[in-house]
DNA sequence: CCGGATCCCGAGGGATACTG
DNA sequence: CAGTATCCCTCGGGATCCGG
């Protein structure tokens, strides 16, 4: 006998994931786009289209090899971006967005458009809360 | 004499702010707004109205005291939320949204949102990836 | 008991050198 | 050019203790 309605079933299914559980797997993706770097290599590439491995990194002031690699690694086996190696001599290693990246890109856009735009409000509630 | 036209510097003043410079202040304020628990904390405020210290520390599973007090500490300091203290015994603390705090959410909702949505898309991804 | 400060370890991530 | 490998050290953050 089932315990729950069809009601009620079809509620659990619209939640299926709820990132405020711990282990809930939407929460590492949370915490996976909450990277330092993930915002930037979007907009970048949802910008230029397709960008080579040195662009990223001119692009991206401040950020390491190290890092830029991993990023881009994390961001491909999660299907957001595709990278194609052509052999020329040197090689030659391209980075492009997929429609899953893009749709990404449109929603983190907006939170780096948001620190933009506000950073002065947020720069002027810093000196309030200091000087008290 | 000048090195920028007029133009050049209306330009120049439009995009003040650009979060791909390194030194940029909406540069910090992203890796900021990057942290691990600003988006549920903000999530959380705008679901409720207002939290207890208590009440967040149990609807986001998983944090320790230590991260939502610094969390709490750093919104309220960039004038995102504000904190409350009622000399009650024992004492309570009550968060709040300021307008610019709701703001925020209004776009980090919809980073949560998205990871809640595209898991399947990425989860698939990954096991494709991982297979090859 | 609630909210917060302190201690301390291990992972995250930068700098450098090396390779296909 | 586009990485990988290594070293090394900071600091994120969990465990623990403290004030009221």
């Amino acid at each position: 006998m089932p315990t729950m309605t069809a009601a009620q079933q079809r509620e659990q299914a619209k939640v299926a994931y709820d990132a405020f559980l711990a282990g809930c797997p939407s929460r590492q993706l949370l915490d996976r786009l909450s990277d330092k770097w993930v915002a930037l290599v979007l907009a970048a590439l949802a910008e230029q289209g397709t960008m080579r491995y040195s662009e990223l990194a001119r692009r991206l002031a401040g950020v390491s090899q190290k890092m830029l690699t991993q990023t881009l690694r994390t961001l491909e086996r999660d299907g957001l971006l595709i990278r194609e190696v052509t052999p020329t001599v040197p090689v030659t290693v391209d980075y492009t967005l997929t429609p899953l990246g893009s749709s990404l890109d449109g929603v983190m856009r907006q939170v780096k458009a948001w620190a933009e735009l506000h950073m002065d409000d947020v720069r002027s509630a810093r000196e309030e809360y200091d000087a008290r």
